[in-house]
DNA sequence: CTGAAAGCGCTTACAG
DNA sequence: CTGAAAGCGCTTACAG
């Protein structure tokens, strides 16, 4: 493999003029360049990133961290990567999916010497310990999503008391009072969006002196589908329900229908938190909040690359609302 | 952010006794190894991974190369992806999802320069224009899939002919005859897997002398759906359908029942190639061939490593056929 | 506009 | 068992 040295002796140029043309960072006369590029030709030159790296501090890549090994990666969170990664590509950048735990040791391994510019977070819990670790360790990142006090931190997140209000107005319109809100539940895992949800649905309850329901199932379709065959007989007071658990949402609907209760004649069903590609696998379709997964994924790099690129800036830290998509699952109270 | 140069500087050795000590690679008294170790921690010293990668031209971190970009990331999908990045942290190594595109270009920066110690390929196609690729650039690399003739390559693949005759064998112990297959199309990707899969249905309806019955589906719910809600009416004869297009699945089921056609009753769903996950979303759950897909994330990465390790070393080849997991959707020819 | 040279933080024969 | 030193492939002030 060719190296740059290799290229300034066939251009007979110095190693210096090399890497100006090589990266465009410095002016080098037309003929210059012509014969080191005539040379990168023919020698199939192409420059190596370790070494670049070693010298500038740069690579040009970035990391996405999602904990895949301990939280389920479902469609929905995949729009984050792919549209993050896209918009890397535009900026020039490398986005790379690294899967680490939340275990803050291999935190280290990317803290340390270089091998990414910056991070993007996924899955923020309200008290962090990948952030601290972080901040520790002096490694840019941004979050998508936020902690329980991101304070001075980047961060784009979900509006999610706005959309838990959207979820809950959309349902009161249509008649409805006795809404529960069916959520994963929380054993170690106390990620942001849930818990805002949560606490938004329990405060809008409280505001309009209707009884909260929170009812807690597994991210699975299958603990979706017990819940759903049990629901109408453990809740017979309920009339709508928010669920923010689109892995359990399927199975949910078919439960129900196996129990005998229907949608949304019987019973109202908003998924909150998802998309077309999840809604659509029941009938009728689930009326949902759609994430803003492509919008964040997008606004989480520009996050991140804003850090990279001025870390004097303040923080982005920008709020994305869920928005509306109508399907089959809700309607008016019987 | 303390060098080894600070270290050794610390505990009155040579830089080289400290690498021997971080790395392990000579013995080293237990006495100036203490000394070594106190001054790391006093120093909170970590390895510069770029370092040691200019100088020993090793990483230790591979990449699973995945178009996202072009192709859906399923569920299914992403147990190869967890599996493999498990066997890798057992290895000692790490192991990131790289977004590229099949566009070879990409892949330079990776072949070039030792950033990454060798790739993981997924989503081949039987004329892939990356295994080229990364065979011209002397990329370490396995795949998990194979090309039309991947004779001397590195692979794990499933075994698509058995899994197909299985399927098949499934049905006519029930009594069908009449079986159609359903894929996705292939207007650009030539996806190993779903080609193999046709073949094998080609070649055993031709030797049962049974008319074959192929229909294109593209990779969506909602495209599932509308193809159940025809599919009675435009192929009548048919008693029983291999599905191999899991994110249809559950949507071609929910049409099936909106057009009256009741499963296994009127028609036997046999889907090829899917998890738990996507087949508990309907009702009742399907009937399917499961992808092995943790088992070859491990076999490929097992795959990769042992040419990492020892290139000399014959290349891994290995098939694993789908299991069969009774759901209920299938059953006796009406 | 171009070059000589130091330096990024390690690893690894080679000596002793 | 330990050290001095070359070298991995670049980037980047500094001079000219």
């Amino acid at each position: 493999m060719a190296t740059m040295q290799d290229v300034a002796n066939r251009a007979q140029v110095s190693i210096a003029t090399v890497s100006f043309v090589v990266n465009g960072t410095k002016r080098v006369t037309d003929a210059t360049r012509e014969r080191v590029e005539q040379a990168m030709r023919e020698l199939g030159f192409r420059r190596n990133p370790v070494g670049a790296a070693l010298a500038s501090g740069r690579t040009r890549i970035t990391a996405l961290l999602f904990p895949v090994l301990e939280r389920p990666l479902s469609h929905t969170a995949v729009t984050f990567f792919t549209s993050a990664s896209r918009r890397a590509r535009e900026r020039g950048y490398d986005l790379v999916l690294w899967p680490i735990g939340t275990d803050i040791e291999h935190i280290d391994l990317l803290a340390r010497g270089g091998l990414v510019d910056g991070v993007l977070l996924m899955e923020v819990q309200l008290e962090d310990p990948r952030v601290a670790a972080l901040a520790d360790q002096n490694v840019p990142f941004a979050m998508i999503g936020r902690t329980e006090d991101p304070s001075a931190l980047p961060y784009v997140d979900i509006d999610m008391a706005a959309s838990m209000r959207e979820a809950l107005r959309r349902l009161e319109d249509l008649g409805h009072r006795d809404i529960a809100f069916v959520r994963s539940p929380n054993p170690t895992y106390n990620h942001g969006a849930v818990s805002r949800a949560h606490d938004a649905y329990l405060k809008a309850m409280e505001e309009r002196g209707a009884p909260p329901t929170v009812i807690t199932c597994e991210e699975l379709p299958h603990e979706g589908r017990l819940l759903g065959e049990r629901f109408a007989a453990e809740h017979p007071a309920l009339t709508a329900v928010i669920l923010m658990n689109e892995h359990a949402a399927p199975g949910f609907m078919t439960g129900l229908a196996r129990a005998g209760v229907r949608a949304p004649a019987d019973l109202s069903v908003l998924s909150l938190g998802s998309s077309a590609y999840m809604a659509e696998m029941t009938d009728p379709p689930l009326t949902y909040l759609r994430t803003p997964g492509p919008e964040l994924g997008e606004l989480g790099f520009d996050a991140l690359a804003a850090r990279l690129e001025d870390p004097e800036r303040a923080p982005t830290q920008t709020l994305v609302p869920c928005d509306f998509v109508a399907g089959g699952t809700i309607g008016p109270r019987a």
